[in-house]
DNA sequence: ACATTGCCTGTTATATCATTACATAACCGG
DNA sequence: CCGGTTATGTAATGATATAACAGGCAATGT
């Protein structure tokens, strides 16, 4: 399945992400006048499209922000994280292969094993690194 | 401040959560009998109460899971992170100061100053890992 | 004592995020 | 055509979290 075999939902809400800069929640997405323009009206329309998305990695999911991003960096052959500024908002991917394989073993030691891995961090971008 | 010190509502949610061997929600705590039975009622008492315990790092929120945790490790000298059981729930804290220096080269090398992170890890523990 | 301050509390309402339930349509391989 | 799967529409509800405002209560300074 290539992003070309998207449902019409499905292409509104990756453009709808992939046209900005921060993180969208379900219904910042449903609000934007370029999705409610296409119909698309109810929340779960959203979160369908983006279940589908998620699953075909176009879009992550970033747990501490509730929140959707466009993936830009195509298929990961490593786990994601995620870096975000906290004042601007602005989102950028970080690849975690290295975390993975500290926290497998340390699961491991605790008798777990390992399925998902979530690593999500705030901090300031160059713009903001300064003030409020 | 020690433990001591923490007011009745504090007091009746962090044993609550104490008392658990899973993560619980802030619903999920005003739905104890023994919270019920120390009149608290309201989802803010218990948002309240978490938000000061949390300060004092004598709780510490699960982002993946809308959740809380009571800490089981005094204060922190390093991030903690989370391994959950997607079966049975169960909790245990990771160290993550490894993960810690990796992120923040990373996230150095991308401009930002990193200040907090959130890392999630889910699988199996021991009793669960087979099986459905 | 009195006012000021800070912190915790109670109550009600509301905002925000996500799913359930059920019906309908579209698509595809027998 | 039939039966299975996937996508959609619509409405209602569930789950998580905060806003707004009033009042209590202890510590502090004068
Ligand atoms: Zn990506
Ligand atoms: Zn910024
Ligand atoms: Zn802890
Ligand atoms: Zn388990």
């Amino acid at each position: 399945m290539t992003s070309s075999d998207l449902t019409r939902n499905q292409q509104v809400v990756l453009k709808a992400l992939s046209g900005s800069n921060v993180p969208l929640s379900a219904y910042d997405i449903l609000d934007l006048e370029q999705v409610r323009d296409q119909g698309l009206k109810a929340p779960l329309t959203i979160y369908r499209a983006l279940d589908k998305l998620q699953a075909l990695e176009l879009v992550h999911r970033i747990e501490s922000l509730n929140a959707f991003v466009a993936c830009d960096h195509g298929p990961h052959s490593e786990p994601v994280g995620f870096m975000s500024c906290d004042r601007c908002r602005k989102t950028i991917e970080l690849p975690v292969g290295a975390c993975e394989d500290v926290l497998r073993s340390s699961a491991k030691a605790n008798g777990f094993k390992l399925d998902r891995i979530t690593v999500e961090v705030s901090g300031r971008c160059t713009d903001c690194v300064e003030g409020t």
